[in-house]
RNA sequence: GGCCAGUUCGUCUAACGGUUAGGACUCAAGAUUUUCAUUCUUGCAAUAGGGGUUCGAUUCCCCUACUGGCUACCA
């Protein structure tokens, strides 16, 4: 696949929130057109006024830019309503809805050169045809056999087909399928795809209800006239290929036609079907980048509401029908970039599993500084109404980073650091305080009392002196110190703890316990 | 129902005619340990079924089964 001049666009239906599965056709889009110095624009598909969702546009946009996968063409994160064109946008507007008369010169001129019809079919005539074939016990097809004897500009007279055009606003332009031709078509993905016409049926290019063109139309126009190299898009738009190879043919575009990569879907974690809204909330995941308030109320959770560095979402869906060949698994952009091939994108439907998102996300904390950390936990304190020095934080984040996936759960494992336990777990107490406890509690007090400086090789050093002297299991010594400074059986090492929290704390902790147990 | 696509461990996937079918997640066991984790080691676990082609099929072809997508004046 050389370069000469990589146009990709990745062009989303404001119709809701942007799914993960979306963001990763943007990702691919983004990463061939970076891998080949190309271009990737983003044009908003606005044509159903039907289903639009105020507010979907700029969610898709800022989940995008989340994300790191930025356009360098079209709908920008800025907002660059880009309705005129200008160097750096030089064909728009990007948006659809704005490009209506556009449309209308194209959906003509196919009309006009015979290869689309005007059909003025009510819903009623449409439910009609489709019944009396079902009675028949056929596949109900709106082609060449149904054309020949509706109302249609194939054989109205023209007088009348102005006339019916001009009284009323119900009719459509229908595209009209050639008979009986094998349509051979290439896909970068999934090699040669063949149908016969007789299985297509006329789709509507050109709405009754809200006098716009159907995504068909818009979008290979758009694709055209935006210059566009290679369509990456869903498996889902599979089927509709050869429709489209009809239409730049029609247009008499073929030498320009794009080329085609359909991606395999993202499938339910568990059961059957393609990943969807719901299955979030059902499984305790999200499935959107970006939580969602929907207009009608309802709250969708988001990955980065979760927790997740957009880098680990982007690493984990890039690995989701697409693999290096290699043995690597953690890759930043700029290396998705460079290892990214649409030959190496698989054909068979991927099956999300949230676990694995989980473990991305831990290995992109791991690797993130302690001083980057702290920054993340900072306003964990705060609202915890904790108040600290950043040496501490940094500290315990040290401390706790291994031990958890998302920054998140910091508080979970490191409250003990900042709120000494007060009561004490029975349990616990059953297991670690034995009668000889408080004894050798009393002992370890002055031991560590006497502990100077108060760091961690020096405790360790002190307590395991005292403790070989005494002949003191370790164990024991260090489970009780722990039942009375954590309260709790987690933690990093105790030394560590003490170390942290400072002298005076840990004695005090130590009195507390010993007048409460 | 029709059309199209797909099918390797539970999941994501590697192996583009010759491997003890590899890795990762999950799970299990062991080691380490001061609790909990981490870490390390080991283990469990797959070519949907049936026919071909071939000296040899995960790999190529056909059939069946299953899965998924599409089948709107939605994208």
């Amino acid at each position: 696949m050389q370069t000469e001049n990589v146009r990709v666009r990745f062009a989303p239906s404001p119709t809701g929130p942007l799914h993960m599965g979306g963001v990763r056709t943007a990702l691919f889009n983004y990463l061939f057109a970076k891998k080949h110095n190309g271009t990737f624009v983003l044009r908003i598909e606005d044509t159903d006024t039907q289903r639009y969702v105020p507010g979907a546009e700029q969610y898709i946009i800022e989940a995008l830019n989340w994300c790191g996968i930025v356009p360098d063409e079209g709908v920008l994160p800025n907002g660059t309503p880009a309705s005129e064109a200008t160097s750096r946008h030089p064909y728009a507007p990007y948006r659809q809805s704005e490009r209506k008369p556009v449309y209308r010169k194209y959906a003509l001129q196919l009309v006009e050169q015979g290869h689309a019809y005007y059909a003025f079919d009510t819903p009623g005539d449409l439910e009609s045809l489709r019944k009396e074939a079902e009675d028949k016990g056929e596949t109900f097809l709106y082609n060449h056999s149904v054309r020949d004897r509706t109302l249609n500009s194939l054989h109205l007279s023209s007088d009348e087909v102005a006339r019916r055009l001009e009284e009323n606003n119900s009719w459509v332009i229908r595209f009209k399928v050639p008979e009986d031709r094998t349509v051979t078509m290439q896909d970068l993905i999934r090699g040669t795809v063949s149908v016969h016409t007789e299985t297509l049926d006329d789709k509507v290019l050109w709405k009754a209800q809200d006098g716009l063109p159907t995504y068909h139309l818009a979008n290979i126009v758009d694709d055209r006239l935006m210059q566009i190299s290679h369509v990456i898009r869903g498996e889902e738009w599979l089927p509709s290929l050869p429709l489209h190879y009809l239409l730049y043919e029609a247009f008499g575009w073929q030498e320009h036609r794009p080329l085609f990569a359909h991606l395999p879907l993202l499938l339910k974690p568990d059961g059957k079907g393609k990943l969807s809204k719901r299955d979030g909330d059902r499984m305790g995941f999200p499935v959107f980048p970006l939580q969602w308030l929907s207009p009608t109320g309802e709250l969708s959770r988001g990955y980065r509401e979760d927790g997740y560095y957009p880098e680990a979402f982007v690493n984990l869906l890039a690995l989701l029908g697409w693999n290096p060949g290699t043995e690597q698994e953690i890759f930043s952009m700029e290396e998705l970039i460079e290892a990214f091939s649409l030959d190496r994108v698989t054909r068979s439907g991927a099956r999300f599993n949230p676990e694995k998102a989980k473990w991305f996300n831990q290995q992109y904390l791991r690797n993130r500084s302690d001083a980057r950390l702290v920054q993340d936990f900072i306003p964990l304190l705060l609202e915890k109404e904790i108040k600290t020095t950043p040496l501490k934080a940094e500290k315990v984040v040290s401390l706790v980073k291994n031990r958890a996936s998302f920054v998140n759960e910091f508080w979970e494992l490191s409250h003990f650091f900042f709120i000494p336990p007060v009561s004490f777990d029975p349990g616990l107490q059953k297991k670690y305080w034995k009668p000889e406890i408080p004894g050798l509690m009393k002992q370890a007090r002055e031991v560590l009392d006497g502990c100077v400086p108060f760091d961690v090789p020096s405790i360790d050093k002190s307590l395991h002196r005292w403790m070989e002297k005494a002949q003191l299991k370790t164990g024991q010594v260090m489970n009780a110190l722990r039942l009375c400074i954590v309260g709790e059986p987690q933690g990093p090492g105790m030394a560590d703890i003490m170390a942290v929290i400072g002298k005076q704390e840990t004695l005090e902790r130590i009195d507390h316990a010993l007048k409460t147990l």
